[in-house]
DNA sequence: TCACTTTTGTTAAATAGTTCACAATCTAAT
DNA sequence: ATTAGATTGTGAACTATTTAACAAAAGTGA
């Protein structure tokens, strides 16, 4: 259906426009201009028009675009018209925070269960996700889920994805500060608190340097 | 000091490296090739010479790199000699896990204080930081602080960065789901966590189109 | 209806990032 | 010492992404 050339960096854009049309609409904004969701969302006017442009004229000349219909096709091309069911692993600190914030509020997905190996927690509820074995893992069918969070210690972060992954579980959301190292039909996405705060201090540090020396 | 033509790409990659080296000079591997560190990265041999080569002759032809050395570099260019400061705002669910987490393990950064407007939280500590109300932040100077990490509701993140911003901080890792509209000498890094599941999701089952269909 | 303003969609140019290919040079083993 | 093998550092080629420029089309208001 959807363009198969879409770039990399344009598909990682979409969910930022969707979540942003979806609070336009919200609002009542019927219409909206390139440049005026580019200075919204700090992106040139012409990268939002190119952007668009992959999948077709979905804006009209001397108007822009119309609100409701391009979140409607940003829903669809994004999946949010199914629910994604996923699972978390680790229920930890980050876990906890995790299964507490409710992704299904404008983001049609769902923490369905989570696993962990601590017997004082197997067994209960955390905002109403049960709570099962990381053993039973193994077992599970788990072929209609989605994709995996993954909130565990680092150390047991690669056995944990190779775990879910022989349950039939091929997308990851990786939280352990550590690469993965799995089959290429696996998809992993990395999200790295670590690494951020890091490179945040370095930029900063920078910047400042050359502010100084300028 | 440092080249002040690092690629964007490169720096944000300089972290990952670090964190790397120390664990291979914790396990006592003293050396290591560009091709078998970007094996353990997933990262193209020629990208890790690249990017090394920004900044000088760090390694030794038909040798490699040294670890130590190499780690030592990284450590004085991402500024992790010196202690950064950084404070919280908003101690909720993921504020609480971020408060947990002691980034100082092998991190040279630590939050040192948090703020929120809840009067229960007011006065509390968690994980021995202590949490100030949040008009305190207009009075405090914090030109000491090198970042503020905001997980506050979406709708009060804009207003929190800018008492941030006021009181002194220029950095932001912001965890809102919203784009912040700051002065050009702040600094912002999102982490956005709705926006890498939707992505996942995206990816994923465009993959499995492509596969389906070819 | 007409004039003129707005704004898209797109081609082309510019910039950024990655990968290739290989000479230079160091290591290691005898 | 010599040599075979390993591995860096780097121009050049390639790929990806962003930005500029503008014709074409549609909107707006007299
Ligand atoms: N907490 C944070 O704010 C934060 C920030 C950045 C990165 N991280 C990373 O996220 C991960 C989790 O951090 P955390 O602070 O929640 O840790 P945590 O120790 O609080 O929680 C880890 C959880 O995983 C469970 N666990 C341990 N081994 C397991 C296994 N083999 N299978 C399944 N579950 C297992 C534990 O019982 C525990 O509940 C870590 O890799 C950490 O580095 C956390
Ligand atoms: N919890 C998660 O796992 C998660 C995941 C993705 C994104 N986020 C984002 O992180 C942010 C925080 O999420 P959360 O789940 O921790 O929320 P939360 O409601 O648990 O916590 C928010 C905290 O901020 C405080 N607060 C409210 N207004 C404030 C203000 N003006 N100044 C200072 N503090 C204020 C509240 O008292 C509360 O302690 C939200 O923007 C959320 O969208 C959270």
């Amino acid at each position: 259906m959807a363009n198969q050339n879409v770039p990399q960096a344009t598909a990682e854009r979409l969910p930022l426009y969707y979540r942003t049309l979806q609070r336009l609409v919200t609002i009542g904004k019927t219409r909206i201009s390139s440049s005026e969701f580019g200075d919204l969302l700090q992106i040139d006017s012409t990268t939002i028009r190119k952007d668009f442009s992959y999948f077709g004229a979905l804006g009209r000349k001397g108007y822009g675009y119309d609100t409701q219909y391009l979140m409607d096709f940003l829903r669809k091309t994004l999946y949010q018209d199914e629910l994604s069911k996923v699972v978390l692993i680790g229920v930890g600190h980050l876990g906890t925070a995790l299964l507490n914030h409710n992704f299904q509020k404008n983001n049609n997905t769902k923490i369905v269960k989570a696993y962990d190996v601590d017997p004082k927690k197997i067994g209960t509820e955390v905002s109403g996700t049960k709570i099962y074995a990381m053993n039973e893992l193994a077992t599970d069918d788990n072929s209609d889920i989605t994709a995996a969070i993954l909130t565990v210690p680092v150390a047991h972060a690669q056995e944990a994805a190779e775990m879910a992954l022989a349950s039939g579980i091929h997308g990851f959301l990786n939280f352990s500060p550590t690469v993965l190292s799995l089959p290429s039909h696996a998809y992993v996405r990395h999200v790295d608190m670590t690494v951020e705060l890091q490179a945040l201090i370095y930029f900063l540090n920078h910047s400042m340097e050359e502010r100084n020396s300028d």
